[in-house]
DNA sequence: TGTACATCAGTGAACGCGCGTTCACTGATGTAC
DNA sequence: TGTACATCAGTGAACGCGCGTTCACTGATGTAC
């Protein structure tokens, strides 16, 4: 990492902290370059104003989530456990990274329905394959991927909520699992088993992909 | 309505219509007063700042919509049938003041599982209610709260996305409904009525309380 | 390996304007008699 | 109903500072020979 990017990233990450405290237009650019430890007109080096600064890290936080998504499904086949996995990621993500999941929700402000979203497109891909396969109930085609993308908000809130240990945490994305696949129609069996994989993978940390 | 109260008001409703486009920080008091089409002094007769202003922007709001709430549920014992109303009160709310319903989607930011929160609160009786009453399954204890205000406010957001006819958000919301429904343990019969009425009255935005 | 030069990123003082807040004054509304 | 006075809300010019943005300069990194 050369000295420009080092500078970048450090700017970058002291926005972070920053944003996930209060909104982009409440962070004068004093407290970010301040936090940084750089000086105020190398921010204007990197980034042409604030607004694409805040973008900037938005965009940053979803590149690391979606990288993290696909490293995780690329061996999964089974759709269901494709969509599964992508809420499990997603609430390790709040649990690993809050800042960036925090930053990330509040960007997404009471509702990300953007389907352009190369996360979406995959959900959207997997909710239909679902169907195809029989896994879930032909009816939810509708609204089946907006629902799951709520469960998923939902699962990511209830991590970032403090005062919640990963045991709790763990414990709550289990029911919201059964939940969120009895209501789509998965199979009852493969439901609580899905679910029950997942509550313990959170409990480990442990991220079955590596 | 006297003279101060007019004035009050005006702010508040310029206030509001631009809080519905950008976040307060992003909003000059210049901008609110011009669009109320009063004096900046003004502003600070009624207002202590620009913190409180967007403060009581968010209470008028909220005292709104749990009125409605409170009205609209006052005659029903049901509580199942009660927490289904609440939700056609949210879309109903977000189909008939989309810019009162953005404003609070976004002040919600990502979260609301503010357990204090008068709404929540009777939310929370309501959902212990259908429990004793065997109307959901007794499991849902831990998160059915979190989930069903998760599915109000996705039901609230399909509502406010542009490019939706009255008749696609109806459609949405009752497929939301069932798969919700089904999720929470409800009898099929039950909710398959329940949703189907619900939709009925948003096609013809009739509020059966009245 | 050493020297000279070019390029690129970092620095922080300076600028200036946008915007929150104040305040002395004006006009309207309400009350007493 | 009319007059005098008190109170309360509205007004907009003025203030001043916080903060985004600029820029001339410095120091570091990379390259040529």
């Amino acid at each position: 990492m050369g000295r420009g990017e080092r500078t970048r990233r450090a700017i970058l990450d002291a926005g972070l902290d920053l944003l996930a405290q209060r909104p982009i237009d409440a962070i004068p650019i004093d407290a970010i370059v301040t936090a940084a430890g750089v000086a105020k007109g190398s921010f204007f080096n990197h980034f042409e104003d604030k607004q694409v600064f805040a973008e900037s890290v938005a965009a940053d936080i979803r590149q690391d989530l979606e990288q993290r998504v696909e490293l995780a499904s690329r061996n999964v086949t089974n759709p269901l456990e494709r969509l599964v996995g992508g809420l499990r990621i997603g609430v390790q993500f709040a649990l690993g990274s809050p800042k960036r999941a925090k930053v990330m929700l509040q960007g997404m402000g009471g509702g990300a329905t953007s389907q352009t979203h190369p996360l979406n497109r995959g959900l959207n891909d997997d909710v239909a394959a679902c169907i195809s396969a029989g896994l879930l109930n032909a009816e939810v085609e509708a609204t089946g991927v907006m629902f799951w993308l709520g469960v998923c908000q939902m699962a990511m809130v209830s991590a970032l909520s403090e005062a919640s240990s990963r045991a709790v945490v763990a414990a709550q994305v289990q029911s919201l699992l059964i939940l969120a696949l009895r209501g789509l129609g998965a199979d009852p069996a493969h439901t609580a088993h899905l679910a029950a994989s997942v509550a313990a993978d959170l409990e480990r940390d442990e991220d079955p992909a590596t």
